[in-house]
DNA sequence: TCTTGTACGGTTGTCTGATAACCTTATATG
DNA sequence: CATATAAGGTTATCAGACAACCGTACAAGA
């Protein structure tokens, strides 16, 4: 590797981050291959003028993302690509409206399947929940802060009725980078007034589910969505 | 907290590792509220018996699993559970027959509907991919290694085809687990009689899309799932 | 020739102590 | 009362050392 490539970092934050993320773009785009041995810790914190404590939190970042891999009195390494351990979603990325759509329509790919999936797997304790969920929705008058974390936990609760440790991980995560970017977007005001037919709209999901008719379930979680998507401004590409 | 609970770390396999998880189950479980306050770094370090570079290591890993949050000249907190920032699968889970299933399900509900946003978003250039991908699996005459790398190529084109980042990047990575995993199965002699079966299912995905044709393409790709899951013995709750 | 033991240099892991940057709070000042 | 300043605590970074471990080269013995 070309150690002349990454230097003169900026004194201001976080160095261990920012070496991390320099070192991790090497692997990633290929200059550094799969494998191959990265230089001595000594070297990387002369090559980055920092100390070797501050290479060594990097190459721990690094090492927990799955992207180098460390052997005492050996060194580090690149993993092969096959065990990359982990996926990241930087919140930075969604404040662009292009990536926000590409990861809504992920969410309805999920959501959608799981809503099928809860139909047939859920357990009354599951229908339960949704039925107290759906309920604190209708109680919250407006839709203010306590309408949005309602609405998270529906969606969760959905995921949690498929009885399927991946989707509740995975919707969770999804949905709740979506609604912190709403909410930061505080599109509030526009919301209010279609609290209703959301509501609306959960109810059939509820039912279809309760119903135990997973196709039903399935084009009522893709109503929703989409209507939700159509009320974000969001142009879905597939509906 | 109770500092009390933990300490005793035994001296043999990294160190900051294992504190983190001591730590991170501290939180997870709740005995750290969200929000509240870790003890200092020379404390922890102190109960643990450990240096302060150890706990500093092991704070950097949580902080790097959105556990916790730092503020320089304050303290290290424990992170709001909304902004957990990854998600992880540990292959180890894999080898369980019923987790494998719940994420070869997962894994059918984002490629569905991955195959209906190829279909309507590929360019010539991604067919082009399929097409290329296809021929060097018609090619391989036996199911062996490469067949196995071919059909990861074929689905990872399909995902490339939608254009959406995120899509390929989820579809990557549980395709990747989860042909690993059927590789350590060893389940090659069965595949091997199968592997026409396979390659028309392929290309009847590939037709879809390359008629634009977003339903046929849902439920070509549903059907070969369906039956890629009945030649691995699995049971798919919801076909 | 082949195997085994051993010494050596290099690398990561851990420890120690110090300094810088930063935040919070209390106190002094106008 | 509002604002500036000082003090103390905490994390961030630095520097240097030693320990644990690995790979290799080389010598000794069969």
């Amino acid at each position: 590797m070309a150690l002349t490539d990454f230097n003169q970092i900026r004194r201001n934050a976080h160095l261990p981050a920012r070496i991390a993320a320099e070192i991790g773009r090497e692997i990633v785009e290929g200059r550094i291959a799969s494998g191959e041995k990265l230089p001595t810790e000594h070297l990387l914190a002369q090559t980055f003028g920092v100390s070797r404590s501050v290479v060594r939190e990097a190459i721990a970042q690094l090492r927990n993302e799955g992207l180098v891999e460390t052997r005492q009195g050996v060194g580090a390494f690149a993993t092969e690509k096959d065990r990359r351990q982990m996926i990241r979603v930087e919140p930075a990325d969604l404040t662009d409206p292009e990536n926000f759509r590409d990861l809504f329509q992920l969410r309805l790919a999920l959501e959608v399947e799981a809503a099928a999936l809860a139909a047939v797997s859920h357990t009354p304790d599951d229908l339960k929940r949704l039925d107290e969920v759906l309920a604190q929705m209708t109680g919250a008058a407006k839709w203010t802060e306590e309408g949005i974390v309602a609405d998270l936990a529906f969606h969760r609760a959905v995921a949690a009725a498929t009885r399927n440790d991946y989707f509740i991980q995975f919707i969770g995560f999804i949905a709740e980078r979506i609604q912190l970017t709403i909410n930061a977007a505080r599109a509030k005001a526009v919301l209010e007034e279609i609290v209703e037919v959301t509501i609306a709209e959960h109810v059939a999901i509820r039912d279809a589910i309760a119903a135990r008719d997973a196709s039903r379930a399935r084009s009522a979680m893709r109503d929703h969505l989409d209507g939700a998507s159509g009320r974000l401004n969001l142009e879905l590409t597939v509906p």
